[in-house]
DNA sequence: ACCTTCAATGTGACCGATCACAATATAGGA
DNA sequence: TCCTATATTGTGATCGGTCACATTGAAGGT
């Protein structure tokens, strides 16, 4: 057994070596130290040699509460999101903690739960407590209600949904504007032949999404009828549920599911009411969730890279607490269709229909990725 | 617009208030307010009285990097894990954060990646530095590294596969024994006429699982043949690549997967095949993903559940650190077999093997759930 | 050679809590 | 009534950094 040995032999990290202890193994005054480790610009090139030798051999690290009461620059955000199970958010806390690890950042987690505005507030004074800045992930109803209720002083990026042309975020934000990918996906289910496209949104405080903005204007564009769109919860019970329903009507051939999870309870809700997807129905899912495209029928979908999204507003916090170094900035991801197998025909088309007319839109076919 | 007003109203959080203005607040010293929120057994009641009004009245709460600067109590964990976004950790990390919060503990996470011993030594600390316990997922092999790295002084408990009789963990440490559940699901597929079972395994340290084990007793038990554990790795993908393998094996009539990654990628990879699932192949799965429902066919499963296990670490971890008050622990979650549509009867058995000679298991209908 | 200027470094106070110990009250017993 | 034991409360130092300001040194101008 090499771990117990292998365990003792570096386990000789001193209780805690400070500041102090540094400034006396150089031979400079502890300020000097706090200097160069701050990285700031007056102090000798040789001084800050030496003082970094010392730092290295006595394996210092510098202590974040001490740093954070002494009002020492922001080292730790917390993410407050209301759920990290669900694919959005824990793709794009995954690509936050990735981003944070490399900044040297702490990375705390808070879920805010739906509550009253009393409820939110305190909850969000409580998370700002163990960390100076804030990332809120406000892809539903309780994230928007707790970016509400942050304070303006305090050092904040956010994920939200793409918001419409006329209203800007007041405080800084990230998202993905699915529109132009929800435009195409829309356009290809019509190149394929039907004629209209359903639409099940996820929830939305304003009632609408870039993604139904961008489903609308494909229909309207293409002059057929703009059926009225489906207000869905996030979880595949819902799109179960709502498929049950939308099985009944003959008329719906072609639909374009919120998210994955919907579109995956559509599907089954389709199978077991005996219309096979995409023989009789077709159906194209939003987010490109890992499984989508092991599912039977694969998914098509619109994939958007939250996990990319989430490096983006951890830069953007960056940028915002003013770190001294520039980072590089990720390209901010673009959502993209990504076509796969729930999607064809609609039953009694001619196959030929499929080949032209579609806009060649920009698609990853299911076996390359 | 309502949101500015009323965020101004409550806004008037002064700058921080101390326990010193709680002291002059309430007409006590300092050190009696610290008292109070410790609660320390030796303050008179009428004392402590007027010391939680005047903290109520100013809306004081304790600063969280003094309180760990000057070594009070631990009121915060990190949870190191290799992967935040498959079903195991990621549930886990769900039930953890909610136990925090409830707790009143803040919560970081940081991932920790493969890498050289002093890599992941390294990792450990930089993960220490911002809080004072630790939970460790150690589910798979970097997990199990960053155990092996935690200085014996730290508070930490750990999930981890469940051990063998004869190794007792060296530190606390929850798991899910899904032994019974595994062979429980051995026996329900032997009861539907299969001559075998096969098993692709998760990966593991040691080469041998739990559920391995129990799969194994079930087939010896039966008096069956035992055929050579596949290794697969955690992956959709990897059940898919070996899936195709496995179909060209006409005698492979029944699988128990890993866990349901791993079974999404097999039925993909049969249903290519031309091997229907669960007509000519019966795939069950492990772990009972979210979507396991729906699948199509809906997946048999065994069912861990990973969030109150998460709790139960985390007051583990509770009776650790010592907190005053004592904390109702959850119990021990079992796994359970569910019985859903992906493990049918071998081609050609008569349908009425399916009924009686499997020893009634604890398990679930899909649709009851 | 002397004074000004700016670069480089050092000193003391402070952040908001805790700890160890001292000091005061309050009670009980003689 | 006085003394001691115990309950309660207060004081000073400390955790490991940062800030604001004071000090020192060397270079540049006259």
């Amino acid at each position: 057994m090499p771990a117990p040995a292998a365990l003792k032999e570096t386990s000789d990290r001193s209780p805690s070596v400070s500041i102090r202890d540094v400034a006396r193994a150089a031979g400079v005054s502890y300020q000097t130290v706090s200097r160069v480790i701050n990285e700031s610009s007056s102090v000798k090139s040789s001084t800050r040699e030496s003082v970094l030798d010392a730092i290295a051999r006595l394996g210092f690290r510098p202590n974040r509460a001490a740093r954070a009461l002494a009002g020492g620059p922001v080292q730790s955000v917390t993410v407050l999101t209301s759920n990290t199970s669900l694919y959005g958010q824990s793709a794009a806390l995954e690509g936050i903690e990735e981003a944070t690890r490399e900044a040297g950042f702490a990375m705390g987690v808070r879920v805010i739960e739906h509550g009253t505005p009393a409820d939110v507030r305190d909850a969000v004074e409580r998370a700002l407590e163990p960390a100076g800045a804030l990332i809120v992930i406000a892809f539903d109803r309780p994230g928007l209600a707790a970016l509400d209720c942050v304070p303006s002083d305090v050092p904040l990026t956010s994920m939200m949904p793409a918001p419409g042309d006329d209203d800007v975020p007041s405080r800084p934000a990230v998202w993905i504007d699915e529109y132009n990918a929800a435009k195409e996906a829309t356009q290809y289910l019509l190149s394929l032949g039907h004629k209209t496209v359903h639409h099940l949104s996820i929830p939305s405080w304003t009632g609408k999404t870039r993604r139904m903005s961008g489903w609308r204007s494909a229909l309207e564009q293409a002059g057929v009828a703009v059926p009225k769109p489906l207000l869905s919860g996030w979880s595949a019970e819902w799109g179960y549920e709502m498929g049950q329903k939308l099985a009944q009507d003959p008329k719906v051939t072609a639909l374009l599911c919120g998210n994955d999870d919907i579109a995956l309870g559509v599907v089954r809700a389709m199978h077991e009411a005996g219309r096979p997807v995409p023989a009789e129905v077709s159906i194209v899912g939003f987010d490109d969730v890992p499984f989508a495209r092991f599912y039977t029928p694969a998914l098509t979908t619109v994939r958007q890279d939250f996990k990319t999204l989430g490096k983006v507003c951890f830069a953007e916090l960056l940028s915002v607490v003013g770190t001294s170094r520039p980072i590089e900035r990720p390209a901010y991801p673009e959502a993209q269709l990504v076509i796969r197998e729930s999607a064809g025909p609609p039953p009694g088309a001619h196959a030929a229909l499929r080949a032209n007319k579609h806009p060649r839109p920009r698609v990853l076919m299911t076996k390359s990725t």
